[in-house]
DNA sequence: TCAATTAGTCAGAAAAACATGACCACCCTG
DNA sequence: CAGGGTGGTCATGTTTTTCTGACTAATTGA
């Protein structure tokens, strides 16, 4: 089968929602760089050439609100701050994969 | 295996570049209704409320640019224009199966 | 105690996306 | 030939997103 759900009213449309979460423009990046390992601000900075602070932080709360990325304060000799994929983050896998292989066709 | 590609420099990820593609305000809406047959310029217009001509207007360029939609123009009694889905553009469908299902629990 | 690194916040400016209303050209019907 | 329907474009304005630079506050090392 090829069809989708109906889904009339346009905020009733899951897709668009994850959609919505996903789009910002270093979130993409960002998820990446989480299935990777743990996060840190600075390093993030650094990673992302052409980003900012601002931009990162609020990036890196959305994906912490919507359950992707948990925040933990590492209490070790430079007490930092790391965020790691949740098992709902891992989950999101599979939906990148089929992003990937659609466009590098 | 759960790992993605590597895709170090910004605009090589495909994902990226498909969530942009899809991110405007109007398409996912108009990508679905695109699936359910052929789409007519005013036709569109009224089946989404609170949209306007300019960005149904870009978003059609934008879609049919990236070949996910075809503008055919039918040379019939009131002579007009048809936006068809590709094959490419059915190709979508595994991705936004997969965008719901995520959202979806 | 001074300076650097940690991870940010905040106000404001710039850029991008989206909306509004006017206008246009073609076709068709009466 | 007037009016409505076809499918738009264009200039402008508003709204949303993103960026910039200044600032903060706690921790650590010299």
């Amino acid at each position: 089968m090829t069809t989708l759900n109906d889904f009339s009213e346009p905020e009733s449309c899951p897709a668009t929602n994850l959609l919505k979460l996903l789009a910002g423009k270093w979130k993409p990046q960002i998820y990446r760089l989480a299935l990777e390992g743990p996060l840190r601000f600075n390093t993030l900075l650094r990673q992302l050439p052409g980003s900012n602070k601002q931009s990162v932080a609020v990036a890196l709360k959305e994906l912490e609100e919507a359950g992707l990325l948990q925040k933990t304060i590492i209490k070790e000799k430079p007490l930092h701050i790391e965020y790691n994929l949740t098992e709902k983050g891992f989950m999101l896998v599979p939906v990148f994969k089929q992003l990937e292989n659609f466009s590098a066709e």
